[in-house]
DNA sequence: CAGTATCCCCGAGGATACTG
DNA sequence: CAGTATCCTCGGGGATACTG
């Protein structure tokens, strides 16, 4: 159980790509083609609340970072598919357990109930 | 592999843990944390580039959020502590797959070696 | 349908100074 | 040492309008 030391060196790639997926829309956008390819309507449908910019945003930098594949075909009407590329699977991959963690315990984490966890492993803590 | 939809409702309390869990330095500082107990100055060597003012902000929204524990010491010169609750510890678990993939494939998704990726499962994708 | 193009605002986040 | 307090900037992100 030992993480031995995962540094995040501050002018290193890894932050820009940490930053691109834990940027506002980036994760709830990978975790909605998690269930398969999805159409530019789904996806607006599917990531509730993002705006037509923010969504052609994210997509573009995730398609740019090859996580995401895009795929227009030219007809009329345009029809657009959205779907992960397998790097951008293996990324889902380590990205749903936490989500569903989120969800799980996100009500009693807002509601305060997080405090009352805080058992056996826990004394003196936070007096303040 | 079914995913079975995870849904993020707008208005709901995951979206405000993700939030916090996805803020520019939460994750940074709960991985951090992931070693052990930390001083305040040995997280702002830790989470390199963070200013003091969102060290400090972002220890106070996970620390009300149940996932850090704060440990002031009533000594001169000032002792504080931090370290993860049961909670966060079980959160980090959840992060720490996350990071290690993000920390393997960042060089190559950055100099953009992974669209070079996008092998037998691509046929057509982007023409862009 | 699937996007761009613009305008604009607010607040996340940084720099600096100060304190118990 | 471990923080506040204050000021200020910048760009993330929303609203709206337009297009192939």
């Amino acid at each position: 159980m030992e993480v031995s030391t995962i540094r995040f060196p501050s002018a290193c790639p890894s932050r820009i790509v940490l930053d691109h997926v834990t940027s506002k829309w980036g994760v709830l956008v990978l975790v909605a083609l998690a269930e398969g390819t999805k159409r530019w309507s789904e996806l607006r449908r599917a990531v509730e609340g993002v705006s037509e910019k923010m969504l052609a945003q994210t997509l573009q930098t995730l398609e740019r970072d090859g996580l995401v594949i895009r795929d227009a075909r030219p007809v009329i009407p345009p029809h657009v598919d959205y779907r992960l590329s397998p790097l951008g699977a293996e990324l889902v991959d380590r990205l749903t357990p936490l989500m569903e963690w989120i969800l799980a315990n996100a009500d009693a984490i807002i509601s305060g109930a997080a405090r009352g966890r805080i058992d056996e492993t826990t004394s003196v803590a936070h007096a303040q």
